[in-house]
DNA sequence: CCTTTGGATACCTACCGTCGGTATGTATAA
DNA sequence: TTATACATACCGACGGTAGGTATCCAAAGG
């Protein structure tokens, strides 16, 4: 194929490709070759041209998608007219609505046949979510006086955890009913620490992502 | 290699070899041709002969860990002299030391370049342990009244993956004021919900596993 | 200002070693 | 004799590389 001047397109492209065949049938079941028949006539040079190895097309395309969900998240962490329990309903609700309407949702990955993504998934989750966002909030909120807590890393880990991965329809397939339970579990857990942030219309809305997830499968 | 006159000593043997590689370098990182030169003489048809898959030897090499853990889970379930929620409790501290003393740990695996095994410990955790073991004795805590909970499903695997996953120093690297941070996190979480598990003793016990896991390291 | 030229970069093709897996052969236990 | 426990030789597909070609761009020369 002829010579891209904007090279970054051609990256994007692989990019693109790569990141909806890993969704759909796994990293380790995507072959470079799968990737270079979507590609539209480049070939396996100009991967290599631009990623030196399979790998660093994973990392690429998991840094990207998390690079966009944490730059929306970043920005509810700088209003200033919320205090920190404020803030994590904000943020809460907000990531809710977000995915709605996320791409990422309508290839309906099954991260069950993907244990490479899944991990990556957790441990950004641990490694990143909680430590650059909830924590923070959290440490506000308890300098403000709207949250009372005394290990804010670990109750970020905490929260982070149970609503990115358990919560998390790709992860685990859940009924309708199930999601609903899962919340009002999740919500006797937080407000069991002093934290009132679940209300009716996320639940609602965590059923319809349920819900929208299951009808694109 | 002569032919065995107990196949099953092959199996294991196998299995052993393998076990080891996948935890020491990954399961990915692992070849079949690594597993054969552990082997002690045996060949890659030995091996495809007891297996049909490198995939399937994954699964028995799992399959075989979490049946030992399961079968110890299973005698707490049986005892008539307790309640619910003194199950639980039982459970909770035998499965810590049962760790203290467990094979897994001396090689230290990192599940962090792990996915295939974490993903397996994931699903198994809220596939089975959860329903097969937390929940139905969540379920006779309720019936016998030590426990109020009005959704036991979700109960048991919010707890299980807390304690499996969360708590677990090999998954997640942890000093152990760390450690002992997160489970006052998870206790609080647990008291929040009515349910008294955590002791001293056990705190304590988890902190030697951590300690005992970061110098195999 | 236009042309030439040279090197950096985008990309292609052919090829390599290794991988997981199979077909087939052989020796031994039952 | 038959079924089974292995060994051996081989396969296609894989991730990755070497080396070549084509295009862009900038600086030099006219």
């Amino acid at each position: 194929m002829a010579r891209n001047k904007y090279p970054e397109e051609t990256v994007n492209l692989i990019l693109n490709v790569s990141a909806r065949l890993f969704m759909e049938k796994g990293y380790e079941h995507t072959s470079i070759q799968d990737i270079i028949d979507n590609l539209g006539g480049l070939s396996k040079g100009a991967i290599y041209h631009h990623f030196k190895s399979k790998e660093e097309i994973l990392d690429a395309v998991t840094d990207r998608i998390m690079g966009e969900s944490n730059r929306k998240l970043a920005g509810t962490l700088e209003r200033r007219d919320l205090n920190g329990i404020e803030k994590l309903r904000t943020l809460f609700k907000s990531s809710l609505c977000r995915s709605v309407q996320d791409e990422i949702f309508k290839v309906a990955p099954s991260f069950y046949n993907n244990p490479r993504l899944l991990a990556s998934l957790l441990y950004e989750t641990i490694e990143l979510t909680a430590p650059e966002f909830i924590q923070p909030i959290i440490e506000e909120g308890i300098v403000d006086g709207s949250i009372a807590a005394e290990h804010p890393k670990q109750l970020a880990e905490l929260i982070s955890l149970v609503a990115n991965v358990w919560i998390n329809p790709m992860i685990f397939d859940n009924t309708e009913e199930e999601t609903y339970h899962k919340f009002l579990v999740f919500d006797q857990m937080l407000k069991g620490m002093g934290l009132d942030i679940i209300d009716e219309e996320m639940v609602a809305r965590m059923c319809e992502l349920t819900s929208i997830y299951q009808r694109s499968k």
